[in-house]
DNA sequence: TAATACCCTATCGATTTGATAGAGTATGCA
DNA sequence: TGCATACTCTATCAAATCGATAGGGTATTA
């Protein structure tokens, strides 16, 4: 399942992107025009700003913007910052792999069989997508 | 990220359909070969037989055993019983179909966009994918 | 009839999730 | 300068979920 946080950060990220300019954007303003929840929103942009996916002003007039044009923004980067690996197993991730405790030889192993599959499936979809894409 | 339930459940499957015979294999048995909490496989094991994927024996010389042969138990089938719905959001998935309370139209919502893309690309990995499949 | 092995319910600690509160700090403008 | 604005950061919390375990019940077979 995909957390509230992925979600409401993707959907924070289409609203900035399907504006005009580039100007800051308050958080309450995203927070009331995508029904999210104003303090959440608050830990997923900054979490977002962070990772250099967007930038903020303080004071008035302040708020968060998109760094780069949406073209450029690849929803393989924005899934890892928000919800993490893409993997489902450990042992199948690129940017996060962990060997498994339990499975003595991933070459034989069933699972690892079938989420090498699902992870390069996900993974060209994501790759196939920038945040341009996604507010057409 | 993918429960231990439906790994343990696809390890033991597996381990089924990799012995030649059909005859009822002990619940301790593949606990000790696929290094699952004994205790735990029983539920998972319970689940599978009530969905109907495996059949069971009581007493002694009795165990579980695979009902089809595993050319003709679909990945598919297995996920939604062991880990429920393949979509990532409830309002891009087939058979737990629930609409999102937060989003006033999911026609271009770009969260409903990306995750109905990522369905699937992982509908289309299960579906090619038998048990067969995964012990060869 | 006794041993075997599945069946079922209950419980428990740990972790994660989603949300909230509140104080701190930098900025812009009058 | 001083104040209002709006981001920054830490702490906390209830609820849900997960993985695991315990223990007794019941059907079957040798």
């Amino acid at each position: 399942m995909l957390s509230k946080k992925t979600k409401y950060g993707l959907k924070a990220l289409s609203y900035l992107a399907s504006l005009e300019d580039r100007q800051p954007v308050q958080i309450a303003e995203i927070a009331k025009q995508e029904n999210i929840s104003q303090k959440f929103l608050e830990s997923i942009l900054l979490t977002l700003r962070k990772s250099g996916l967007l930038g903020s002003k303080k004071g008035k007039g302040g708020g968060y913007y998109l760094i780069k044009e949406p073209k450029d923004i690849l929803m393989t980067d924005v899934m890892r910052i928000l919800e993490g690996p893409i993997a489902l197993v450990p042992c199948v991730s690129l940017n996060f792999y962990e060997k498994c405790e339990d499975c003595p030889d991933e070459a034989t192993c069933s699972v690892h069989k079938l989420m090498l599959q699902v992870r390069d499936s996900a993974l060209t979809v994501y790759r196939h997508n920038t945040l341009a894409d996604l507010i057409e």
